[in-house]
DNA sequence: GATGTTATGTAATATAGTAACAAGCTCGCA
DNA sequence: TGCGAGCTTGTTACTATATTACATAACATC
């Protein structure tokens, strides 16, 4: 479970090895949880790690639909469903599209950057932001549970 | 431009005059810039006060339908984009929804609070949380520009 | 009142996500 | 070995969200 990855890696930077790490400990996480990593949910998350950027639900289907003859949105959406649980995988909402977590299995909430000019993007897990939105919540009386935390800017690469 | 309202309002606070409020506010903010607030823009700002919670743009199309015979999805999107853009409304992303901005014509950055029973939602600017993102961002040498801070959790009212 | 600009109407289409049911696979157990 | 329960995938159809392109209407200015 060691596959952590800095954000915004230069180009110059192992992908493929860092996919097939991810790939790695995704297995033996779901193994440890007894839950079943098939080709099929294996083969999503491998798509959705060789983009290095966030990937929309039908530009995996297209993919998978060109190697297999055919696919329907559901074979899709239900590999994603049981990445997300699993939480080898996230959802950002303001772009409808799908990044690999790259600390599967370390707990705390989320929260990305994402680069408006390549298109990339990194996930943080700042103990900070999260104590901040939590005491403002809380300080209203809202008892906060989940939160969706997206930054667009312009990444260090791209500078 | 006074119409601050608190999160998360009791159901005895009058909402109507909240809305009208707003209605007045963004007319004033609109004739300050020498946009035009056309009835089409006033009425989905005031469809989307209204609610008291956020509305899908396929909803205000529909009240829309009902008032006018017939409305397609570009009358609807074009008065939001405008209203986004004037900063009289917010998009949440992690709902695909609309809300009217409570602090119009202030400068500074949003978040959200979410009520998952109620499905009510409340306008934050708190600095605390816009500096620990700002931090977060810089020191990975990340430019913030905008952020999407929308958290899910119980609201006060429905504890 | 002719002209350029902005706003709205309309039809078609793109993109994202879900429901319902059928068929196949896996694994434990008799 | 073979049976059955439960999980996984396939397939069809559909709902929800959003955009493109082009036509028409309203408005503003001269």
């Amino acid at each position: 479970m060691a596959s952590e990855t800095p954000p915004f890696h230069s180009s110059r930077h192992d992908h493929e090895r860092c996919t097939s790490n991810a790939l790695q400990d995704a297995a033996a996480l779901c193994a440890q949880r007894g839950a079943r990593f098939t080709p099929l949910r294996q083969r999503v998350l491998e798509i959705v790690w060789q983009a290095r950027r966030p990937v929309g639900a039908y530009d995996i289907l297209k993919i998978l639909g060109e190697e297999r003859g055919s696919s329907a949105p559901p074979t899709v959406y239900r590999a994603l469903e049981f990445l997300l649980e699993h939480g080898l995988m996230h959802r950002l909402s303001s772009l409808n599209a799908f990044i690999g977590c790259s600390s599967p299995g370390a707990p705390g909430a989320h929260q990305f950057l994402i680069c408006r000019q390549c298109g990339s993007a990194a996930e943080l897990n700042d103990k900070n932001v999260e104590r901040a939105i939590v005491k403002s919540a809380e300080s209203l009386g809202f008892t906060p549970e989940r939160h969706v935390v997206e930054i667009a800017g312009v990444c260090p690469n791209c500078h």
